[in-house]
DNA sequence: TAACATAAGTAACAATTGTTACCGGTCGGA
DNA sequence: TCCGACCGGTAACAATTGTTACTTATGTTA
């Protein structure tokens, strides 16, 4: 069980003054979620802001109709700039997250994000990469979904997914790969047969393993 | 020919403080660009900060092949959020500004950005707020391509166009319309003419009514 | 082991969007 | 006025994706 200042000195090395480490250590919550957990919810309201030290986030989007959409990862050393915008404007949540895998968060209160950014430097810059790394997200999901067919959408999806996982097995089924692609599964299966025939994916019940 | 103090005053009344203004007033530089004008492009190293004073920019964004695709138009009192991840980090442009009609900015030094958010409190909500809309267009544009088919994007391009120029008469080609939308101008003429059909539009040569 | 739920395979068909090809109308300059 | 560039209409076809329907395989539990 590491202590806040440990995470902290693992995960987030560019906070480096050591009185905002030591604020955070004080006002910093550890919490843990277990996979499929939901750490944020559409239209939950946002009084914490998570910084990730281990495991991973998935960032969805839905419409009214309820399709989903997965929109990008989050990693350890990372937070939701979503949580960003909604702590500093009072706002609803606009997107969902969950755990992809048993994850680890400090949560820090909403209103000292603001404040901080004036107090410590390498806080703001903190705040300002999250903005410029994630709207670079956007812009690949953006690509992503209007430039490419399905099929290289999958393939994209299942080396993301293999990368955050750190695996090259898969455990996941078809029909929660169309889900987060907003596809259906027959068109999931359609697809990662091809794959298979083409050499670069072995398929199994719950299972799809990347060859190297 | 209005002075900078003038066109702060009317198009950006949340930057409060007097001294900013005058900051501004010193530094800053009116720029008048015409309808089509590139006002950043892709690849461009981005020295400058935009406000947006009188007319609209189209943010676009391309892919690799040369497909483009409409992001979302900016309006008087707003600024680039892509120009502000790439001042403040000295990274090259991933989109394309075009000036939808002939367009006033104030052009700002990319150095000062950062040194205000200390200095001017109104200055640093402005950019965070900013960040936040420029974050929730982005979210709109993935709700719109991932979530609609095309003949619904068509529509609702064809109101923002109307919203942004402030016109019922849009003087536009199927061709450029099939451009900003990804898509090709036979599709384009085919939706427009059911729209027709159903009393929403009226078509001439370089013309689309929308009806009221 | 039998029964059941879940996951996956697949074929046939529908809907949407993109492509090719060609035609005719409009406008501006030579 | 005639030519040529541009714009729009449209049909036929192709490709992609989604839908329906049914089957087979796998793993779990009674």
């Amino acid at each position: 069980m590491s202590s806040i200042i440990e995470l902290l000195n693992e995960n987030f090395p560019e906070l480096q003054e050591s009185e905002l480490r030591a604020e955070i250590d004080q006002v910093g919550l550890i919490t843990r979620y277990k996979m499929d957990d939901k750490v944020m919810d559409y239209g939950g309201s946002v009084q914490k802001m998570p910084l990730l030290n281990s495991g991973s986030l998935k960032i969805m989007r839905r419409d009214a109709q309820g399709n989903e959409l997965i929109l990008y990862y989050l990693q350890p050393g990372e937070t939701c700039a979503m949580s960003l915008t909604c702590c500093l404007s009072d706002q609803k949540s606009e997107i969902r997250a969950v755990a992809e895998e048993d994850t680890t968060l400090i949560m820090l209160p909403a209103g000292l994000i603001d404040s901080w950014m004036l107090k410590y430097p390498s806080w703001k810059s903190f705040v300002m990469n999250t903005y410029r790394t994630r709207f670079e997200e956007l812009l690949n999901t953006i690509d992503s979904i209007a430039f490419h067919k399905m099929d290289e959408r999958l393939w994209r999806y299942l080396m993301d997914k293999s990368t955050v996982n750190n695996s090259h097995v898969l455990e996941t089924t078809h029909q929660k790969i169309a889900d987060e692609l907003n596809s259906t599964r027959e068109v999931i299966s359609r697809l990662l047969k091809q794959l298979e025939k083409q050499g670069k994916i072995d398929l199994g019940r719950n299972k799809i393993r990347i060859k190297p």
